[in-house]
DNA sequence: TTGAAAGCGCTAACAC
DNA sequence: GTGTTAGCGCTTTCAA
């Protein structure tokens, strides 16, 4: 069963390859007449073009890679969703590989995306082994670092300090009169220690060094960790003043935990999250929270990799800084 | 700047392409001598292979296509979880394509499938445009339809009977003396349609065909949606005794709008939800649900893809119906 | 507007 | 174990 080529349909029209292959990529530049007979023949042989003898000879992929930790976070899919949103649009492909937090997996991600000769890389996270930054650079294609800030990026960056994020949820807490503090906190990745070095900050400016309490699950997050790490906590007798949570999932999880077992919030306990999922501001009581941008970030990464490469010049280094917004709401009242 | 190739790789090495070839493919195949010499090549050149090239030359894509409905739900993060797993150790590169709900843009989809000779396909969903459906059949090669059970699958056909699952939960909340039940649902996919089916069947059986309750808001599934269709109900002073939403998300909107209005589960209002999302365990009070199987859809689509890739005879229309579970918890406790 | 020739970078098949 | 040859199915370039 050999698959129907080119050349196939070209002898059914009776024209030669490069029309049926004008007809496909610009339908303008053949006379209609011909231009019909090639369509009629495309769908009479169910022709569909085979895209690595097209990428091989063409010498362009029309493929954009994309590296996340993770597919199994809302977060990232919100920010897949703005990606393809702007991408799709424009006539290329995502390729869309998942790092499962390592820095080894990442650098086999960008081995396999720079075979596929990407046009274009867009990487979650600024940190990257000694090789991975290395092929990045030589690649020569645009890359885009997403969701932190690089001191030294290696061509443009959208993201937000999550050390400040994290130093700010923590400031509105201890604002609030709050002093015993907990951070609780699923497997710590950069992000998740960058908000842990934040609140770190936050407790010594508040002379409160000595009395912080991290507590740790290494397991991804979830509701139902949040539920474990409170129930920890509390059946060690050790419930603190007000929580932080690097993750809404784990604040929903500590707030069902407290309702079961009658403590009240902001009452006996504040809790404060991390992202603003959206349901936060419908959770009872509602929940206080870091909002990010991770729409906006996929779709500003988005725009600048089509500005860059339709740029005739080679883009330098560009830094965005989207920042980040502070949602006070019930579960810190008072 | 030209790319490295396999040629330059050769001439660096003193050796034939051909020997390049073999050691990133088949090391064993190449004595150590040279085997040593073309990696050290290969590293100090930075060389990455050419994967159109590649496939061009092999016909082979080490490819397969993937096609989910949306990237943004839970549900199927958790099944591609699982087809990466499987399929990623095996040396494939998966493509993963949504198709937004729509027969067309799955049509595409597919379209775009093919044009990568991808070596199989996995596609959520059973509902094909004719034009789909034959490009499936024509494409030979393996096809798993999965979530829902065809009556005429095209291949493999992995997943459960959404309505018998809609049929359940809506018996189960008949079996506790409800009678007014109400029926949530965001927009109303082919999965969603099915479970009111299911809903409208046992009403029906129930003898309360007339007493059919819909509410529904042609928007995605989320906690807000159910806060705002349950606010809907309560506003218009139409609060049914029990609600079965298509999705623990809305079910947890529901709850959550229950809580602030102090209308006690399950004593004012029983509710269940759908898929048993991992919350829903450590809900308060925990959330009644049918049980899915995403993760094993996925893996046995995976190893299903596998096998009729390994086998060299082509393999015959199997179906694997999953089911489903009934998670009666308190907020349906009779 | 259309076509002929050449080649993209790799690998299968065959020879040595 | 290693190399030679001949494509894979397209698109680019250049000529008509």
């Amino acid at each position: 069963m050999r698959r129907v080529t080119l050349d196939d349909v070209a002898n059914l029209a009776g024209v030669s390859p490069i029309t049926v292959s004008r007809v496909l990529r610009k339908p303008d530049a053949v006379s209609q007449g011909l231009r019909l007979r090639v369509e009629a023949a495309v769908t009479e042989l169910g022709y569909v073009t085979n895209v690595a003898a097209s990428r091989l000879a063409s010498s362009r992929s029309h493929a954009i890679g994309v590296i996340v930790p993770t597919l199994y976070n809302v977060i990232f899919a919100e920010y897949l969703f703005a990606l393809h949103e702007v991408l799709i649009e424009h006539g290329f492909q995502l390729i869309v590989v998942n790092s499962r937090y390592s820095e080894i997996e990442e650098e086999n991600a960008i081995k396999a995306l720079l075979g596929q000769r990407v046009e274009a890389i867009i990487i979650a996270g600024v940190n990257h082994t000694t090789l991975s930054r290395q092929l990045l650079i030589q690649a020569h294609v645009p890359v885009v670092e997403t969701f932190e800030l690089s001191a030294d990026p290696i061509n443009i960056n959208i993201g937000m300090s999550q050390e400040l994020a994290g130093h700010a949820a923590t400031r509105h807490l201890l604002d609030r009169g709050l002093r015993r503090i907990a951070f609780l906190t699923g497997n710590l990745d950069r992000r998740a220690q960058s908000r842990l070095d934040g609140y770190g900050i936050a407790m010594e400016e508040a002379g409160l060094a000595g009395m912080n309490v991290i507590a740790r699950i290494p397991r991804h997050s979830s509701v139902a960790l949040g539920s474990d790490l409170f129930s920890e906590m509390r059946l060690r007798g050790d419930l603190p003043e007000a929580i932080f949570c690097t993750d809404d999932n784990l604040a929903l999880g500590a707030m069902q935990e407290c309702r079961k077992h009658g403590i009240r919030m902001p009452d006996d306990i504040s809790i404060i999250g991390f992202h603003d999922l959206e349901f936060a501001a419908c959770a009872s009581p509602s929940l206080s929270s870091i909002a990010t941008r991770r729409y906006e970030t996929g779709k500003l990464a988005a725009e600048k990799v089509l500005a860059s490469l339709n740029a005739s010049t080679k883009s330098g280094v560009e830094t965005f800084d989207l920042g980040f917004a502070l949602v006070p709401r019930e579960s810190t009242a008072g």
